[in-house]
DNA sequence: TATCATTGTGTAAGCGATTTCAACGACAGG
DNA sequence: CCTGTCGTTGAAATCGCTTACACAATGATA
């Protein structure tokens, strides 16, 4: 392995010379140009290890996130990576399996450990994250939840979900039901539920508290729970869902027990997913910008770390969102 | 920052003495009590950054993905994902966007910077990669292609692709299209389409030459490209595609084309995708075990990294598959 | 008793960069 | 001619850890 002294042998300079000839210092354009040939010609490298410890910077961003297996969170890794890889960073990725203890562990792991700042795509916040977070060395953007004290980039849940439960009120004779998720994640589980009822109440359609759910995030869950949802009480003719996967469980359930025919709209989700929009025609469903989440909270890390001036900073950023077929 | 010699101090041993106790070498059990007590009441973490230019090993794993967004690499990686976390690495992801160059790109960031190996998710292999794997300085796995002097973890997409053939050709009254993928991709464009021909010809149904065309992985080039068949030949009445992904598309096409009802069995992919199936009850199709070779690939890299007995290092191991729907 | 493994310990030499510091030549102003 | 400034330069000190080496004990063996 070629090594910066090397260079300077080769050069005819001093180590400190190709250090700086490297990183932007005093250097005469004849020593310049000598030094640029002989690392041409010796294909030197510099070893990021040796450059971390002397620094202690490593250009290396922790990405933590649920589970890579969603194409919610593999659009938002999408726009983390495009970011990183443009501004010469690179992305140390972690995968909690939805386990919200193996978040912890990780926000741990990537402080004491070697990143320069973590953007966490969150679900479950408990206090216990909000002090890890709080108590975080590194600089870190939370994605998909709004904490307080915290910087976010997020949807607004509510809102969107109360406009799509206000448009669907009008729109659907018999029963409507919903399938959510654990409300401990606050922005997919309470405010798409909190939403979408008071969407549904503001048309004058409320929604049966008897006819609520629980599912895991997974498209059997919103099967089963559909299924269940349907043998209660037969009058149910639709099935919002917290997600676009549980909808696509439901939506099974729905052709299993009643057949197909009946009709395009029988259910509806939350992000737009690409199958479910070519498979149904496009199920009622709200899209969200889950690649310029991505992109929008890795900008904003990487402002602060490089000291982009004119940047404000970590701040919290409200994304909009779209409603879809409705 | 607390380091090595506070502790040391704290305990009253020398820092090579903590740093026998922290990988295992000669230490009295009083001295390790006492630097066990001191470390925890310090809180110490010792510093990758140090430790990595030291050793020389980082503890990361380059993993080098064509597209996140797309459910097969998502379990792969989350295979991945599992074994790097239970054997104590890291997992450094680089997306190349479907951009074969800037796997090469990738391939020569990660050798000069700080990973110990590489697992590769492979799609087109050129000459050039052929080069840079070869002359690799750190232990690469490749999956999903099986290329001559490489270890690779593959499906066998010629046999799965001649099995699907071969079921189907009886099963379909009609002609059969076929959309593929390019050809530079052995696994999925070479072998699949090769081997679906083989399985129909030996059914004495063989592919009409004419009703081939070439998609590019994504929903929207499966629905293209079937418009276009349907327009061609209206005679088509079954289309094979090289993923379910296209798939998909292509169902969409034919819903618009042909309405919806006419029977259910009108497109085959590969990959076994979830929505898919819970969507359209099942088409045919072939299940790989994505997550599997995700683990299977990097155990054998970590084992020959870690230097694990009794295992024969890097090799190459096909794993089986299963047809879906037929 | 002499000899030799065996086990435990500290000292010190790196790993390969960055960065402080003092110094130097040239050149302008007084 | 002296002094101050400016642009450049290399020597050397880190950064925090691992590990080769020398050296003690200690107990076993001859």
């Amino acid at each position: 392995m070629v090594k910066m002294k090397d260079v300077a042998e080769l050069a005819g300079v001093s180590s400190a010379a190709v250090s700086r000839y490297l990183n932007g210092g005093y250097i005469s354009a004849d020593k310049a140009e000598r030094i640029k040939q002989a690392i041409e010609l010796t294909g030197y490298v510099r070893s990021s290890q040796a450059r971390a410890l002397r620094t202690g910077s490593t250009k290396l961003i922790g990405v933590i996130v649920p589970k890579i297996n969603s194409e919610s969170v593999s659009r938002i890794t999408a726009g983390i990576g495009q970011v990183l890889g443009r501004r010469g960073y690179q992305m140390l990725l972690a995968n909690t399996d939805n386990a919200p203890d193996r978040e912890l562990e990780y926000l741990d792991l990537f402080q004491n450990h070697p990143v320069d700042g973590i953007v966490l795509v969150a679900t479950m916040i408990t206090d216990e994250h909000r002090r890890a977070i709080e108590s975080c060395r590194v600089p870190i953007v939370l994605i998909g939840q709004n904490v307080e004290g915290a910087a976010c980039v997020y949807h607004d849940d509510y809102e969107a979900a109360f406009e799509l439960g206000q448009a669907l009120a009008g729109r659907v004779d018999g029963k409507i039901a919903y399938i959510g998720v654990t409300e401990e994640d606050r922005a997919a589980g309470y405010d798409r539920r909190r939403g979408f009822e008071a969407g549904l109440r503001a048309a004058g359609n409320p929604l049966d508290a008897a006819l609520i759910r629980l599912g895991s995030f997974t498209l059997d869950s919103g099967y089963g729970a559909a299924r269940e949802l349907l043998s209660v009480d037969p009058d149910v003719s639709f099935i919002a869902c917290a997600t676009d996967t549980m909808a696509a469980g439901a939506l099974r359930a729905i052709d299993e027990v009643r057949g197909t025919g009946e009709g395009i709209h029988r259910v509806s989700g939350f992000g737009d997913n690409a199958f479910l929009r070519a498979l149904t025609g496009g199920i009622p469903t709200v899209h969200y910008g889950y690649l310029t989440s991505g992109v929008e909270a890795t900008n904003m890390l990487l402002n602060t770390l490089d000291g982009v001036e004119g940047e404000s900073g970590l701040k919290t950023l409200k994304l909009g969102h779209q409603l879809m077929n409705v």
